[in-house]
DNA sequence: TGCGCAAATGCCACTCAGTGGCAAAGTGAG
DNA sequence: CTCACTTTGCCACTGAGTGGCATTTGCGCA
């Protein structure tokens, strides 16, 4: 399927995905902080000078799951059919984006959300990666919709709020092992946007 | 008014009023990634050490104006009468916050803003922030409303979609200099809310 | 098959953020 | 004045990240 690409560009991949994977595996048995880059570029014997040519940071290759989520994101929003409630389209597209991963992304996912959780040089990363995602988004579709298209605050808000059910789908997900699974629990924080925003606390007369 | 501190707690107060201006005015003229640790030390004459246990890390002393904000938004929310719509709630709390935010506070937040938007890592942190805010915000709320109090995630969704406006305002402040002001602008993005998460894309039948 | 180009890699020295430990002040209470 | 306690300064050290340059490696071409 996919087009055979050239040996240079194989290689390239395959130690990125080493990397990836032996670090993933390195954080998660000692830890973040506790892991060197040293010990990442020597499981996979590779010099400290080609982990930064591959990626940006340490911090970057624990999140590059989530990388990959966002790109397919953009991707999916770059030729979605426009039309109908914006909220739902930006909710549509999430829920058919993680359908549409890779078999084996749900586990790498999982685990880096997880060394994520307890480093907070990590969580912050992760938010802005999200709000980068969240500003090419808006771009694309102001693109899409051409010179009569809603002033961007009115595409921004409804995304920023889908996100938010994001979030915490994603944190009961991580929290709680098992239970519903992701695209469950993304479908009840989804169900639970219109309530939470009429929501109101009863005067309290007695 | 302030309680009048012993003195080492008021030697340590200075010091890190003068750290955090020094530090911005390099920042400013500089730029955060071409000011070093020593110039910020050298200029306020203290040790290295001794910023270390004032800030946790460059990035921090960077955002000290927005902790400040967040840390008062916390404080109303755990005082403030609790009754009507959520969202209205957190929206009234901010605008009184940043009301009640002292008199020199406003520039040098803008100045933080500015040296933030130009460097991704404080952008990250500038989200986490905001991110253990809300997660602090909703522990205070689940608290004060006792036993009966709704799901969590219905107290979240509303603030998260409160400070998407919020983030919009502040960009909106930074970028173009004078016009509305910061609450002018925040009202307007406030303002925006219902009809955002209504706004539907016409199906294009022509 | 061999040649040469361009890209990728490895290596080395360097900067700088951040930490641990300990000795030298400074502060406060009696 | 002194003793206890806190804060600071200093120093050596780790580890992330970068610049530069020589070396290798995939790749097109004759």
């Amino acid at each position: 399927m996919t087009t055979e690409l050239p040996l240079r560009e194989r290689k390239k991949l395959r130690t990125r995905q080493a990397l990836a994977a032996a670090a993933l595996e390195l954080f998660t048995t000692k830890g973040f902080d506790a892991t060197t880059l040293d010990e990442i570029v020597g499981a996979v014997e590779v010099s400290k000078r080609t982990f930064f040519r591959t990626f940006a940071s340490k911090e970057d290759v624990a999140l590059a799951p989530e990388r990959e989520l966002w790109t397919a994101y953009l991707v999916d929003l770059g030729e979605r059919p426009l039309a109908g409630p914006v909220l739902t389209i930006y909710q549509d597209a999430l829920t058919e984006t993680l359908d549409a991963m890779p078999a084996d992304w749900a586990d790498r996912f999982a685990a880096s959300r997880r060394i994520a959780d307890a480093t907070p040089a990590l969580n912050a990363l992760s938010l802005r990666f999200c709000a980068d995602t969240t500003d090419a988004v808006v771009d694309t579709l102001a693109d899409r919709l051409g010179p009569d298209a809603p002033d961007r605050i009115l595409l921004h808000l409804p995304l920023d709020t889908m996100l938010a059910a994001w979030h915490w789908a994603q944190r009961e997900w991580t929290a709680r092992g098992a239970g519903p699974g992701l695209a469950g629990h993304l479908e009840r924080a989804f169900a639970a946007i219109p309530a939470s925003l009429e929501l109101a606390i009863p005067t309290t007369s007695a």
